[in-house]
DNA sequence: CCGTTGTTGCTGCACAATGCAGTGTAACCG
DNA sequence: CGGTTACACTGCATTGTGCAGCAACAACGG
């Protein structure tokens, strides 16, 4: 039985269409980019390219860089077909996961200040996660260093714009969580005040209770 | 040696303080709350409850209800402990899993038409969970249904605040993306243009290029 | 009243994915 | 010349998923 094709598969097997990579370096590249949208271990992107020339959409060999060797892979004229096939399947839905958001929800099984300890974390991952996605635009900007495959730079720029608004969305969230604890007395006794119903009321009608 | 607490135990173990359920029944509140930021397949709803047991956090019973029987759940005092014990750990960072996105970055394998396709999807599924949460808000404010644990509807709501910002800003995007795609003669050969070079600056000045 | 479909309520198993430890070499810095 | 960091992976135990299967009951149509 022949090993199977996942997303993660078509991931790394995208990145290979654009130029061949180590498996190093594929894991560096796919913090670069790919964990944005599809954020897989870096165990998984050693095993990926193996599986990838065990079904023949790629090739490897060995390079030897001063006593070190590494292993290079190479898409194969097979792997670009495999890849323009990807398309014949229905994407899957989109998940996010957050542990921060997890612990709002049960809040009242700890104290006020857990609770912003949460937000202040929740804030700092994803500050770093925008940051990151603000200086890698800055460096395709730059004349020195300029995008890494010019010709994709719409799809890039694209896929950055839905990271920043995914992150200001967050950022703004928790802005409005920490303005409605602060009349909160604690986690817990507060309920379906009037405030609480006011903002219901908004969601339920599909209106934003931000600002 | 004793099984370890995940983030997805903690996650069940909150559900069990709010009242005991059976397997069949956690699957279905998951669907309803969990799943918007901790998404867990329903095979892994059925097992956390067993290994709660195991670490004397929960207690089973059966209960035949017409000749069929279920295991119902109930926590312990000794879980109740652990779960307030739960704050003591850093959160792990959020993140963002999208097939839709990922075949977005590397729409340049396939056609305007593919891309548009999966723009589609990503819409279709993002206005499912949307419409959802919409709805649950609704009901919330039925006087005939009302929130199923009234004293914990500011941490539901605010929790659904989070996730309407985020499909909002999905949708944003999606629309963007559309308006974008408009002017390119194909998935490939646009490039680092006049206008991806303005809504690059526009990024790495941290502002947003939509409207 | 009998067959079909749908809901309830799970379990077993193969496989996908993760985390962590381990194993080297090479480059750089004081 | 000793320590730290970057390079470049692999093995293994464990966690989590998808799918198939099973069994009992409920509602409905013909």
């Amino acid at each position: 039985m022949p090993p199977t094709m996942t997303i993660s598969s078509y991931a790394v097997l995208a990145l290979l269409d654009l130029k061949p990579w180590s498996g190093y370096e594929l894991t560096h590249q796919a913090r670069r980019s790919l964990r944005y949208a599809w954020p897989k271990s870096e165990r998984l992107l050693y095993s990926e390219p193996k599986k990838l020339v065990e079904l023949g959409y790629a090739t490897v060999h060995q390079e030897t860089v001063g006593g070190r060797s590494r292993n290079v892979y190479t898409i194969t004229d097979e792997g670009r077909t495999a890849l323009g096939n990807w398309s014949s399947t229905r994407t899957e839905p989109p998940q996010l996961e957050s542990e921060a958001l997890l612990r709002t929800l049960f809040a009242d099984s700890g104290s006020l200040e857990d609770m912003a300890r949460v937000l202040d974390e929740l804030e700092e991952d994803t500050r770093e996660l925008h940051d990151s996605v603000v200086a890698l635009m800055g460096s395709y900007l730059d004349p020195d260093q300029g995008h890494p495959f010019p010709d994709r730079a719409h799809l890039s720029v694209l896929f950055a714009v839905a990271q920043l608004e995914m992150f200001r969305a967050m950022e703004r969230w928790i802005d409005f969580a920490r303005a409605e604890m602060e009349s909160w007395p604690d986690t817990a006794d507060v309920g379906m005040t009037e405030r609480v119903r006011e903002i219901t009321a908004k969601l339920a009608a599909d209106e934003s209770p931000i600002d």
